[in-house]
DNA sequence: AGTGCGACCCGAACGC
DNA sequence: TGCGTTCGGGTCGCAC
């Protein structure tokens, strides 16, 4: 399940491989990934060549000379180069050939995932990328930031941290993992939160996505990201997946419950 | 406006 | 073994 450190990651390693490569074919196998109009996604795509990979939260930005291509991998989306003579595997909905013979291939096994073609000039004023909110790293995200974004919500602090509008990325195994760094309890109302707390997760976000992002991400079930690099955060997970083992702090069991319909893992006697 | 929840998907895990 | 059922997870859209 990537997050903000497996898209950075993706899009570390795709930069290296399709920049300013023509693209000569693109292969609709799933038209119902691709928001916006499906037969203007190919003609818009033909001829043009990717010249950079930008990053806004979990959304990769692919940039063309008069197009962003926007894609999110979304729970199980990865991307891999294959030559174009490789036969179509099981899962890849989107194929992009270049003039090289080369071919990025979009695979997900959910078809979660989903791609957005638009007008360069639209940018900022595409609904997903508008509401983006900070950066876990951006120096703008501080303790009174997210005070006065907390300030008016009663649900849980868990539950807040998975809301893209406020940190832009966090998913669910960073954001047990950043509350176990704060040692907050995740059922805590977000309204609740000090400034103290507040700061602690700002610090827990920086530590937590900044190593997981050396790291290559984390490798959970079935993500890897493409060409077969392996995220290694996971040997750094402390609460996430680890219900029934001993906590790293106290010795205590993790447990695992449900807020908001979300798996949650944390040590009841470090995060009270 | 804030909140809660089903829908989208399909492979894995589980139950019998 | 084999079948049917449940679960999960990010985001959207609808209902309250």
């Amino acid at each position: 399940m990537p997050e903000i450190a497996e898209v950075e990651t993706v899009r570390n390693v795709l930069k290296k491989q399709i920049l300013n490569k023509k693209i000569v074919d693109v292969d609709i196998l799933y038209p119902k990934m691709i928001e916006s109009n499906v037969k203007d996604f190919k003609k818009d795509l033909i001829n043009k060549s990717f010249i950079d990979i930008k990053r806004k939260g979990k959304w990769l930005i692919f940039e063309l000379e008069d197009r962003y291509l926007l894609s999110h991998l979304r729970m199980e989306g990865k991307y891999f180069i294959k030559d174009k003579k490789e036969a179509i595997a099981k899962h890849e909905h989107i194929i992009f050939t270049f003039e090289d013979e080369q071919t990025l291939r979009y695979h997900d096994t959910r078809k979660f995932g989903r791609m957005n073609l638009i007008k360069k000039e639209d940018l900022e004023n595409t609904q997903c990328i508008k509401k983006q909110g900070l950066e876990p790293l951006d120096d703008q995200l501080t303790a009174s930031y997210l005070l006065a974004k907390f300030k008016n919500k009663k649900l849980p602090i868990k539950t807040v941290l998975l809301d893209q509008t406020i940190i832009s990325g966090l998913g669910n195994i960073y954001a047990n993992e950043v509350l176990f760094y704060a040692q907050i309890n995740p059922l805590k109302k977000a309204l609740e939160l000090t400034k103290e707390e507040c700061a602690k997760i700002v610090e827990g976000c920086r530590q937590i996505i900044k190593q997981a992002i050396e790291m290559g991400g984390t490798t959970i079930k079935s993500y890897t990201s493409s060409l077969g690099v392996t995220g290694r955060f996971q040997q750094k997970l402390k609460v996430h997946k680890k219900e029934g083992q001993k906590c790293v702090k106290c010795g205590s069991l993790i447990k695992k419950i449900k807020i908001g319909g979300r798996s949650t893992y944390y040590c009841e006697v470090c995060q009270k």
